[in-house]
Formats: structure tokens, C-alpha cells, sequence
DNA sequence: CTGTTAGCGCTTTCAC
DNA sequence: GTGAAAGCGCTAACAG
């Protein structure tokens, strides 16, 4: 069943080394050597070792996929774009996760399980420690990051500061004043973050239009919809006053929803929300969002690979711009100038 | 920096062969020469060649899994059970997706590329032509389905008619007499589907207690939150009686609380309604539903496949079992004596 | 218990 | 344009 390249030599009448260029496209082969081997690779249904090849050549075929977990919006759409984009360069991709408990530091990304079985990997937001990162640069193979900038590896991630800027323009072109934010946990506020840039992004236009962007404005919390639901309640009782949030992501402006609602107030009449993402998590609600494409940026991290892998030479930074998706959680300010006047209902729980 | 196992025999002074089994864990191994073959290799930093030991046992320590897409709460759980698994058992992971395109079935479900490259296969929930069910056999390798069985491969699935039984025993238990089951597309509910067996155990149960269970209580559609919406305004047109649904899965009873709520009915006061999966979609509506496992799923179709390929052999079929539990959406019907009396109010929309 | 040696299936000089 | 032959790094008899 399994035949060698030699059952193909054979059957073609010619060496192994011609079956070797011939099935692998070289040029330096006449035609007609060239369609007896195909032929009779054909006809014994001979696929080339993979193995054998990797062992020879020093090249697996083979790409990592490193997430934080594979059950989450972003990674998994990454996975998907790089693995079609692999696949149709004859690449496997193969995988590995680092933790499914959230917020937990204790990542056990086993490196050392891809020594020499790989010729480049993608690490997927996933935050990477010291240690780890000499270890990836240890494997001796190009790397690309998704999401976040990892340094020293060449990255693939959304405009982030400029996609803060897209929603933050946005509420103040629709009249708002007083624009909160609120985001993933403190950590994640680190300039480099994605996170972090978002809020430079929403700083940049508030100062622009000498609006207020103070620390009472900023809420941190937990990255997912327990979090936004967290993070609106603390702003609320901080700035009543507020009448737009931008959360720096859709699972937050979700929870934050919930939280609104819960405190009797209604998006967008009483309070706008806009997102980033573009993920349907309910394509009822028809969220306001700054959208980006991970699929894409999967594709686009597995083609830097394999360019780098060719010899070529690639951009450090590669940013994606995001685009505003107008939905039916903004709108302008009920009643701008008595908004701190009127004051709102209390909490129904 | 990529020493061989040339150099770890050298420096322990030693043959290959007998760096070879020592670094195997074999037995036949004085504790002495043990010992001075690990030790060269940790000062070495000695990593075996994967690729080597492949060519030369014909094992690549590699395992497939086939998803239809990442970005989907079942496989995505199913796969990173199985990664985690197949990981501490040494063994790298390797992903295929066949397709990104919901209820498509151009499904490109690359068997080719897996040639001589894998151990075995996990394949989740992906229904499979003949002809792919052909190629994957092909492979000459194990092969273990999870969540649909998938003959002639030994599978891994939650007892679909059990869960349909424990979920309407539920409404029956609650009061229920008019209870409705929407599903995934016709397509899905051939016996052997889940969606099938699901449906079974809604009618063993009404059957047992004399409820009427006929086609008109029945709703297809998509297996989608979508899916779910259209299915219960559809239910409702026929059966403006009915006080309770099961659906065959989270994201269809989500669906479908939408569509209750615009049509004015509330839940679980006017209709319950309980779902399969446990899937925490939204965890501020606590649905009560039937839940699953499948990252623990995942973990035993990776176990299988490694007993199988340890010499052992496996059950044709493994069925898991689901638990109730009981949110905020199902409860007693409002008045079981008049239901039929009081029309309900029209659609708001 | 340990070493020798012949592969595993392909690629790649180096000659012709 | 083509072939012979030497690896790639490891395992698995087979002797000893």
C-alpha cells in the first residue's frame, strides 16, 4: 500500500533522485522523464513521506498555533484563518493551548514538545513570560504574534489606538460628553496592550475636544461579560454623569449591557455603548463596534511565516485597520445639558 | 546546538543503541549507564529527533483532529480536552477544519495531507461522505468520532436519547402537557443523528405518559441561534397551545427565547423552555438545560485512540451522560386547565 | 547488559 | 538532463 519513491523510480524506468525533482516540481527535468514519474506515481497512488522528506530536508512541513485557549472568539478565528492559509500551502498546522483557566498565570506552554518538529510558530495573544520567550526563540524557527505584540517576533495585530480613536469619535460626534472606558483587567493596561492602546486611542480624541478623560472615567475589570457587568456598576456609582461608554471589547460592552439594564437604564436612550470586536455574540442586539477580522489576521500571520521561512525579510509591525459598525447601541445624548441634573433611577437590586 | 544522539553515546561513552533505549525509559539498561546517558543528554540539552524516530518506527507521535470549523463552542471544548490530553501523553496535536461555511457540504476536508504524517484520528461532530469516510479509513490509522457516532470508527457521544429523555421528563415532572421539540435541520434528524436521538427520547417519554407526541409538536430548522427563533414563531402558528419546548440545544433555546420575547410571551411564566449542552452562551439567563461535557469528551476520544494504538482494543461506542440542570426558564405552566381558553397576545411584531 | 549494523524514505552533491 | 551514493538521526534485530 504504502510505496516508496523507489517502487516510482522503478515503474518510471529512471533514478530516485529524478522521482525526487520531478514530484517536487524542480526544473532540470526533461518532460518526458517528468510524465513518467507522474504517471507511475499515479498509478501506485504514491504520496511522498512526509516523514522522510523532514528528516532530509530539515523542514517539517509543519506550523504551531499557539492560543490561550481554543474556546474563545479571537483565537479561534485566528486558528481558522491560519490553518485554511497553511493548508493550501501543503503545511499541517499543529496546535497547542496554554491554559483553560482564565486570568491564571500558571500558562504551561510546553515548548520543548516542539523542538524540531515545526518550522514556525504563531502565538496567538498569548502573553508571553521572559523564560517562555527565550524558549520560543529557542526552537530556532521564525515566529509571528496575533494580537499582541510580543517582541522580539514580528507581530499581526489591530490598530488598536486607532480603533479607540474610531469609537471615541464616534460618541463625541453623536454629541457625548462625558465618555467613559472600561476594560480588561489592570494588567492589561500596560501601554503595549491592546488594551492599553485602545486607551490612548479614546485619550487622544478627548483631548482633542478638550473633553474630560480622567482616572474616574477609566475602569478596569476582568476581560469577558462578568467583568463588563463589574466595571459599569463601580463607573455608575463613580460618574453618574456618564452617557457613553466605550468598552474595549464586545464581551465587555455585553456585560455592561446586562449591568444597565439591570440598573434600570436603557441603551442607547439613556447610555450609549460601543464595542470592538464585531463577534455575533447576539446578533440581536446589534451591538455598535469597532470590527476586525481574525481570520484575516490568521491568514496573514501563517503568509509572513511562510515568507520568512522563504528567505524573505517582513515587516516587524503589521496593523489592521478596524471599521466602525454602526448598530443600535448609540445614539446622541438624551438631554445633554441637564444630564447632571436629572437624576436617574436608583438600582432595582 | 541540535547535538545527535551521536554525540550524547560519545560523551557517555556509550553506543548509540544505548543512548537510545535509555533515553526511551527501556529496560535492559544497566542504572549506571542509565545514568550517564541522561546526564550527557541534559549537559547537551539532547532532544530526540522526532523526525528520526518517525522514519525509523514508522510513528510520528502525532494525532489528527477534524473539526468543522474552531469557532464553535462544541468542537473548540472537544479539541482542547483532546490537545491537553494527547499533550501529557507526549503527543502533538495537528488540526484540520473542513469547512467555515455553516450548512455547506463542500466540505474540504483534506484527508491527503494527513498521509504517513499521523498516528490517528479524532473527528468531531463532522459528518462524513462515504467517499471521506473512505479516504479516512485509507489513512491506516485509528480513528475515534466524537459527538456523532460515525461507523465503522468507535465514537464518543453523549446518550443523545437519554438527554432528550431527562430534558422532557423535566417539563412532564413540571406540569406539562403540550410539550414541543425544535431541532437542527431536517437533514440532522436521521436516527442516528443527535438531533435524531434527542428526539426519540422526547417521544419515549410522552409516549409513556399518553401525551400527544405527533409531527405538529415537531419544528426543523437551523441549529443555530437563528435556527432556534424561526422554529418556535413557526411552533407557534401551529400550536399556539403549547407550554413548553425542548430544544436540541442551547444555542437553538436561545434562539428561541428571542422570538418568545418579541412575540410577547414570557419565559418560563407564559412557556418554558429547556435546552442541551450547558454551553454558558449567556449566563445571565441561566436556561435550564441538559449539560455536556466535552473537553472531558475530547480527553477520552484521545484516550481511546492512544489504547488503540497501544495494541488495545476499544468499545465500538462510548456514551456519556448528561445532567439536568435547572435554571430560570422552566417552571410549572401558568393555568394547565385553561390554556386552551385564553388566547394569547398577538405578535408585537 | 551492550555494541554493530542495516535499514526507514527521501534529498543532494558530484560526476557523467 | 540524469544517476550513484552519501547522508539526515534514529531504531531494531542480531550477536556477543
Amino acid at each position: 500500500m504504502a510505496s516508496t519513491i523507489e517502487d516510482v523510480a522503478a515503474r518510471a524506468g529512471v533514478s530516485t533522485a529524478t522521482v525526487s525533482r520531478a514530484m517536487r516540481g524542480l526544473d532540470g527535468v526533461s518532460k518526458r522523464s517528468r510524465d513518467k514519474v507522474l504517471e507511475a506515481a499515479r498509478e501506485l497512488g504514491y504520496v511522498v513521506s512526509p516523514t522522510a522528506q523532514a528528516l532530509a530536508t530539515g523542514h517539517t512541513g509543519m506550523i504551531a498555533v499557539i492560543v490561550p485557549t481554543f474556546n474563545e472568539w479571537f483565537s479561534a478565528n485566528v486558528l481558522e484563518g491560519a490553518q485554511r492559509r497553511l493548508q493550501s500551502a501543503g503545511r499541517l498546522t499543529a496546535v497547542l493551548s496554554a491554559s483553560a483557566v482564565r486570568g491564571r498565570p500558571d500558562y504551561d506552554v510546553d515548548v520543548v514538545s516542539l523542538r524540531r518538529r515545526i518550522d514556525g510558530v504563531v502565538n496567538v495573544s498569548l502573553p508571553l513570560t521572559d523564560e517562555e520567550t527565550r524558549e520560543v526563540a529557542g526552537l530556532g524557527v521564525p515566529v509571528i504574534a496575533v494580537g499582541n505584540p510580543s517582541p522580539p517576533f514580528a507581530s499581526v495585530s489591530l490598530a488598536d489606538r486607532e480603533a479607540g480613536r474610531i469609537a471615541t469619535r464616534h460618541l463625541v460626534n453623536l454629541g457625548h460628553r462625558v465618555i467613559a472606558y472600561i476594560s480588561g483587567s489592570r494588567d492589561e493596561l500596560e501601554p503595549n496592550t491592546p488594551g492599553g492602546q485602545r486607551l490612548e486611542g479614546w485619550r487622544d480624541v478627548l483631548v482633542e475636544e478638550g473633553l474630560e478623560h480622567g482616572p474616574d472615567l477609566v475602569v478596569n475589570s476582568f476581560f469577558d461579560v462578568r467583568g463588563g457587568h463589574d466595571a459599569v456598576l463601580e463607573l455608575l456609582e463613580r460618574r453618574p454623569d456618564v452617557t457613553a461608554v466605550f468598552a474595549a471589547a464586545d464581551m465587555i460592552a455585553t456585560g455592561a449591557m446586562v449591568a444597565l439594564s439591570e440598573y434600570g437604564l436603557r441603551v442607547p436612550e439613556d447610555i450609549s455603548i460601543i464595542g470592538v470586536d464585531g463577534d455575533d455574540t447576539d446578533p440581536w442586539v446589534q451591538l455598535t463596534t469597532v470590527v476586525q477580522d481574525p481570520a484575516e489576521m490568521g491568514a496573514m500571520a501563517a503568509d509572513l511565516l511562510l515568507q520568512i521561512i522563504g528567505g524573505g525579510a517582513v515587516p516587524e509591525m503589521t496593523l489592521v485597520h478596524g471599521r466602525l459598525r454602526p448598530g443600535r447601541t448609540t445614539a446622541r445624548p438624551r438631554d445633554p445639558e441637564a444630564a447632571d441634573a436629572s437624576p436617574r433611577r436608583p438600582p432595582r437590586r
